[in-house]
This record gives C-alpha cells, sequence and structure tokens, in this order.
DNA sequence: GTCTATAAAGAGATAGAC
DNA sequence: GTCTATCTCTTTATAGAC
C-alpha cells in the first residue's frame, strides 16, 4: 500500500516535471537527467516506471480528455457551439498550458510522436470545420475559404497564451490587469465571431 | 576567387539545410551531422565555417530583414497601415515559411537563443500594437483589451501556414485550390479587420 | 577549403546494492 | 521501489592529411 502509494507520487512528480521542462525547452531539448532533478528523483525511475522518455511523452496525453474532444457540437445553433468551443478551449488551454505549447510545438515540427496524438488535434479540428460550415449554411457566419477561416481561428485560439515574452513588452503600460476567466473567454469570442462577420441581434 | 565562391557555396548548402532541418525537427533536435549530409559537405565544415551548430542559427537570422521590420507604419491611416502590415507579413511568410516556423518554435520555447532573435518580434508587436491603437483613436478599430487583441491578430497572422498536416484534414473536400498570394492577403485582411470590428465605408 | 578519423562530453538505459 | 554507478551509443568539435 504505502509503496504503492509512493510509487504514484513518484510517477506523478515526473510527469509534472516532463510536463513543465517538455514545453519550455521541447521534447528533444529536455534530457531525462533534467526531468529526475526537476522532479527530485533518482534517474533510473524514468525507464523504471515508464520504460523509457517517449512514453513519459505518451503519458502526458493518456489522461488528456478535455471537453472539447468528446462533446458533440453542430447539434444546437452554429453560435451556440462555437461559443462552447472557444469557450471549451479557453478554459482547457488556462488549465494546461504546457500541454497545449508542447502540442503546438510538436505539429509544427512534424514530430515523429504526432501520430499518437494526431487524434487530438484532428477532433478539435472537425468539430470547429463542422460549425464553421453550419454557421455559413444557416447565414450566420461570412467567409469565403473554410481552410483558411479554420486556420485563423484555431490561431486566435492557440496563440492567447500566458507567454510571459510577449506581454514584457505590453507590461510598459502599467495597466497588468489579471483578466479572469470568463473576460478572456469574452474577448476571444468576440475578436472571432467578429471575423467571421457575425453581428449580434 | 575560385576558393572563395566554393566556400560561399558550402556556407550557403549549409544555411539551407539548417534552415529546412531546424524549420522541422527544431534546433536540439537537429544534429550537425544530419546539416552537412542535407548539404552533401564533410562535418567539419559547419564549425570550420560558422564555429559552431549555435552560430549556424544566428547566421540564419542575420541576413533576415523582412519588410515590416523598417517600414515605418503609423504615418498613413491605420486601416492601411494594417493591411500593409499584413500584406508584408504574409509576404515573408510565405516566401520564408521555415524561419517563421523555427522562430515560432524558439518563442514558444522561451529559447536561450531567443537574446538574439527578440528584437526582430518586438518590432512586428510594436508595429502592430501602434496600429492598433491609433486604430481605436480613431474609431476605426473597436476591441477591448489591446494587449490580447495583439495576440489575436498575431495568432492569425502566424498560424495560417502551408502546414501540410492540417491540410489533410480539408483535403478531403476535393477542392484544393491552391490560392495565390494576393487572395490568401485579402482573406487574412478580412478576418482580422472583421476581428477588429472595422466597418468598410 | 575540404576531407577522414578521433577525441571529449553528453545522452538514454540498465545492473545491482539497499 | 529507489538509489548509485556504469555501459553503450551519439553528440559536437577538432586534429591532421590532402
Amino acid at each position: 500500500m504505502k509503496a504503492d502509494t509512493q510509487a504514484k507520487d513518484v510517477k506523478l512528480k515526473i510527469l509534472d516535471a516532463a510536463k513543465k521542462l517538455f514545453a519550455q525547452k521541447g521534447f528533444e531539448g529536455t534530457t531525462v537527467r533534467q526531468i529526475c532533478d526537476e522532479a527530485g528523483v533518482a534517474l533510473a525511475l524514468v525507464s523504471y516506471h515508464f520504460g523509457g522518455k517517449e512514453n513519459v511523452f505518451y503519458a502526458l496525453f493518456e489522461a488528456f480528455t478535455p471537453e472539447f474532444l468528446h462533446k458533440d457540437y453542430a447539434l444546437a445553433e452554429p453560435v451556440e457551439d462555437l461559443l462552447s468551443l472557444i469557450r471549451d478551449f479557453a478554459r482547457f488551454r488556462l488549465a494546461e498550458p504546457e500541454l497545449i505549447n508542447l502540442l503546438q510545438q510538436e505539429i509544427m515540427m512534424q514530430s515523429p510522436r504526432l501520430d499518437k496524438v494526431q487524434p487530438i488535434v484532428f477532433a478539435l479540428w472537425k468539430q470547429l470545420r463542422a460549425i464553421l460550415q453550419a454557421g455559413k449554411a444557416t447565414g450566420q457566419f461570412e467567409y469565403e475559404s473554410l481552410k483558411h477561416t479554420v486556420h485563423f481561428v484555431v490561431g486566435a485560439l492557440i496563440f492567447t497564451r500566458n507567454s510571459s515574452f510577449f506581454d514584457q513588452l505590453l507590461q510598459e503600460d502599467g495597466v497588468q490587469t489579471n483578466e479572469d476567466e470568463e473576460t478572456l473567454i469574452r474577448y476571444t469570442s468576440d475578436f472571432i465571431l467578429g471575423g467571421l462577420r457575425y453581428e449580434k441581434k
């Protein structure tokens, strides 16, 4: 019992450390030694518990079931669906910024590990695409290219991050307001709906 | 003469190979051997000509002077300025997709090499920010948070890529039209201006 | 200037003590 | 289950022949 509990703690510590480091330095840029140092455990435990660095990566995405992957959008109104998707994604991004960051890296690099993670991103993609199509059909959304519009929306969704890098620049203003979740969701929704030329009734 | 010319060819071949590989596999994920193999030259020549892998990276961004960095926007109308910036950025992105990809990776990872590249991104950031502020002042743009709006716009600008990954999904349509530059610029401008609630006169 | 061969450091994974 | 010490392979960088 006690042994099991300790093991679980160690596995969690390794996963947390890996999540942080992978997001920060990339999968290839992170060494097993760094992960174990950050987790405060011995080097051998990554191999013992996960069977290698690669499996730590996969384990990160296994308990990974954000709402928007399993919800069935495109049942209600397109506008409502899009707002739900934006909300669900924003919440997930706020809750797990490192995973979003890591996922984005892997996608950009077309990494060999993408095979196992592709379904997750494809799901978001298809949901969004279906919603945009439905909204165009009802005349509520206005755009020419479905393909590019999906890109624009995903770009706006994914790029909004707690990126300390970019925020340096803007902190000059002094008006560093830590908006809450709902406010951020509203900003995002407003921008995207505007981009889709949706007119509020 | 002949020796110099050969050397320049080799340096160019190395830079091209590195650009491609860095974008594909990341800086850390790319080995000097891979670069030299791809370039078709001997392993030692990276150190000889550049003094190490890291300097190859920096060299990639030295001859790197996209229009939008040196233009002085925010002189004409905000809308015209924004359209120019979108156009300049889109052209650069189409011309050098690997560099954009690489830059994006490095930013996301907060890489230690970012110090030398930060000014480039900051310049874009500041230009865009100034334009958005000017447009709000004239009442042509409508948004609440300057910080987030900059994020949204950059997201929409940067995420539109020749990403073979995402396009797989959409090719199902069969309607795989290879839009030209001007068309892509128009799509992008329409989406972003919409997001800013700009109303065409 | 370019090559092959090699040195020195670093990586991931494992053996064996506890 | 966890640790330290080590093995093996790969990495970057350099030395020296041409």
